[in-house]
DNA sequence: TGCATTCTAGAACGATCGAACTAAAACTAG
DNA sequence: CTAGTTTTAGTTCGATCGTTCTAGAATGCA
């Protein structure tokens, strides 16, 4: 029934995200994404709809391909090992990124939440997923005494949260690797159980 | 000589950060700022330059009143008291902050960085400030005995200056006082010299 | 009082914006 | 082959963008 299309959605839609990525969604027209694509106005405006709801695409899209990806893969590790990896990833990612574009997610929060509600919902919802992954890390340490008992383990999952969204706007302006590093190693030692004073395993007083 | 201007104009920067800061720089558009400030295009432009020059003053304009302010206040705090406050004012402005804006300082980071070095230097700037103000109070914290020593001050002051990126972030998109103490908190008290496991006064054991 | 200067007021500039439209092209089903 | 459907390719639309221009109004200095 009618013409086959002739371009592949997901390989489209990743050039949309490289785009919206890198320039925002005020900062980047449709005509930026009709160059980027290949494809003409028409074909997008058809295949997805107005301008707002391709940028919601878009971000659907990075967020299973790169952070849904993310924490599948983490949540087959260790729960201690799982979080450090997680931020080992991220701290490698922020430094190597030369564009300095950062994380889609964290720019979308900050770049297109006024005045569109269901949209502010949908990246809280990643966020709950992400503050769910590391609740469920921290309840399986504590379990298995890998990770400490002596902060609530929701405070402490708020607390990686909050230092992940840092690390990510800091690696847009400074993206240095100390600094970065100086973050991150802070927040994860904090989940040790003997955290302050020592935190290489067999040390003692 | 000449005529003289008929504006404040600390008065029209104070509407233009309301502008932008909304907003953003993209979506903000000139005439928003003439309808704002009440005055015309030509005086706009002949008292501050284009768009991004304004876009800076009036950065600028909202960093001295804010954060400068706010440094300049803890500054003469007791140090550990000092961080505390400075988070506690944090977390009290982003709960009432029924429009969720945020941070200027944080939506310009992520707003504005593409192809500008010199506006992503400024902002950089001022998270060094920030980051020098932490690192201050956790080297006199330290020589008192309020802060602890068992982490290098200087990752101590990173990792504040990356919560504090985060609870911005956060605060825009899921404003609630549990998840943005639970960031603050375990931060804060990390700053304790037996920051785990008791945090209260006088709770032992 | 004139002259130079700097302001205000508002129209106007070309460029670009998001979106829609007109046709032709490419397929399927009968 | 024909009828029906959907995609493609450009063009075109009105609106709005950042910026500039033309007039006139208000000052200081001679």
């Amino acid at each position: 029934m009618g013409r086959p299309r002739e371009f592949d959605e997901e390989v489209v839609l990743d050039a949309v995200v490289q785009c919206f990525w890198k320039r925002g969604y005020e900062a980047t027209s449709v005509r930026d994404l009709i160059s980027r694509t290949g494809l003409t106005g028409a074909s997008l405006y058809n295949a997805f709809g107005d301008k707002q709801a391709i940028y919601r695409r878009a971000l659907d899209h990075y967020v299973e391909g790169s952070i849904g990806d993310r924490i599948r893969r983490c949540e087959a590790m260790e729960p201690r090992a799982a979080i450090e990896a997680f931020f080992r990833e991220i701290l490698a990612r922020s430094l190597k990124d030369e564009e300095c574009k950062g994380c889609m997610l964290v720019n979308a929060a900050l770049d297109v939440v006024p005045e569109d509600p269901g949209f502010r919902a949908a990246v809280a919802d990643v966020l709950h997923r992400i503050e769910g992954f590391f609740l469920s890390c921290i309840a399986k340490g504590r379990a298995s005494g890998s990770i400490t008992s002596s902060r609530p383990a929701e405070d402490l999952a708020r607390h990686l949260l909050g230092v992940l969204m840092g690390v990510r706007v800091l690696a847009r302006v400074r993206p240095e690797k100390s600094l970065l590093e100086g973050v991150v190693d802070t927040a994860v030692t904090l989940l040790d159980q003997d955290a302050v004073g020592d935190r290489r395993e067999g040390a003692m007083g």
